[in-house]
RNA sequence: GGUGCCAUAGCUCAGUUGGUAGAGCAACGGACUGAAAAUCCGUGUGUCCCUGGUUCGAUUCCCGGUGGCACCA
């Protein structure tokens, strides 16, 4: 076989989309998007997602493709991505996928268990119950629908406690009894390609680069989607935080230290991820031509 | 120039009746199976401004510097 995704990864703010531009000109290959912000088309300028003419250059898929209103989750990218690869693949031999979204990249690599969607009003009622009596009430619940995997969670993440019981109460089987944890193969390569920089240096790109968000109209952008604040799509590092601020709980400059820290506290928590996967190989951002022969070597042998 | 107050972690500060110190934030490390840019867990990194004195022992008390702030000239 003969077909290959080249995964290009790496934190926040150091470059993916750049590097993946060039590397897709050179090879004349489609880049899929493998990010889990960026596919709503209501928030570009947070996400910082390819711009028009960057999306004009080079085939885009995932981009600006759901609107924040839409359910999506890991499953269902991981279906988008493979369907949309199986299309590529019978014009393309090698296929890009450029992104940080940690899971939804191991739900594609790797596969994730097919598990139900949880019914809105499950969710609503779970949701009120965990509002009105707490995390104890809900732990109480798991305990009994499954005692196994009360063993396992971490109790104090009240969404991983909340969602195990959605699923309980969803199928009416143990939660635990579904995670089966399926290491699927895939019927094409997988090379994977990791940025990397000086940690310092990715800190100071972060901070400037939400400093030019702003100037680009971040806080417009923001503002024109406030009444949807609550959905969880603006759950969002760059939006909550100026959603906070339109609520007078601090002031701009504060809301962009935040936006700025937790957007370093969020590449931080990628790098740590990544780190993990020692199929990785890691290169500068800068080192296109070393990148190129990676490619081209893979390929050839 | 005079008087007063202050100087402790990267920052803001607490504290030690004299036995070399601790909070918040930042930072660092980690977990991760359908909300994942979410959610959760762990870690103190220090010439206690400098010099001298008193003392068994000084970051703490005293003298003198240095720097900052305030007021008076």
């Amino acid at each position: 076989m003969n077909k290959t995704v080249v995964l290009i990864v790496g934190p926040t703010g150091i470059g993916k989309t750049d590097v993946s531009l060039q590397l897709a000109d050179y090879f004349k290959s489609p880049i899929i998007s493998a990010d889990s912000r960026q596919i709503y088309k209501e928030i570009p300028i947070g996400t910082a997602a390819p711009t028009i003419d960057e999306l004009q250059k080079v085939p885009h898929f995932l981009v600006a493709t759901r609107s924040i209103s839409d359910y999506y989750n890991a499953y269902e990218f991981e279906q988008d991505a493979l369907n949309i690869t199986k299309k590529l693949f019978k014009k393309h031999n090698l296929i890009f996928m450029v992104g940080g979204s940690m899971m939804y990249i191991d739900a594609f690599c790797n596969g994730i268990d097919d598990l139900p969607t949880i019914d809105n009003d499950l969710r609503l009622n779970i949701k009120e119950k965990y509002e009105n009596e707490g995390i104890e009430s809900i732990r109480r619940q798991l305990k009994l629908l499954d005692p196994d995997f009360y063993h396992t969670v971490d109790l104090k993440n009240h969404r991983r406690v909340i969602h195990a019981v959605e699923i309980c109460l969803m199928t009416g089987k143990p939660y635990s009894s579904l995670r089966t944890n399926p290491k699927r193969e895939r019927n094409f390569n997988i090379i994977k390609i990791g940025l990397t920089l000086n940690r310092q240096e990715l800190y100071n790109r972060i901070n400037q680069r939400v400093i030019l968000m702003m100037e680009n109209g971040l806080e417009q952008e923001a503002l024109s989607l406030y009444e949807h604040r609550t959905l969880n799509a603006l759950n969002t590092v760059g939006y909550k935080e100026l959603f906070d601020y339109f609520d007078g709980k601090y002031s701009k400059e504060k809301a962009v230290e935040l936006i700025q820290r937790n957007t370093r506290h969020y590449a931080k928590k990628q790098i740590t991820w990544f780190k993990r996967d020692k199929d990785i190989k890691w290169f500068g951002a800068d080192e296109i031509r070393d990148l190129i022969d990676e490619i081209e070597i893979f390929n050839i042998s």
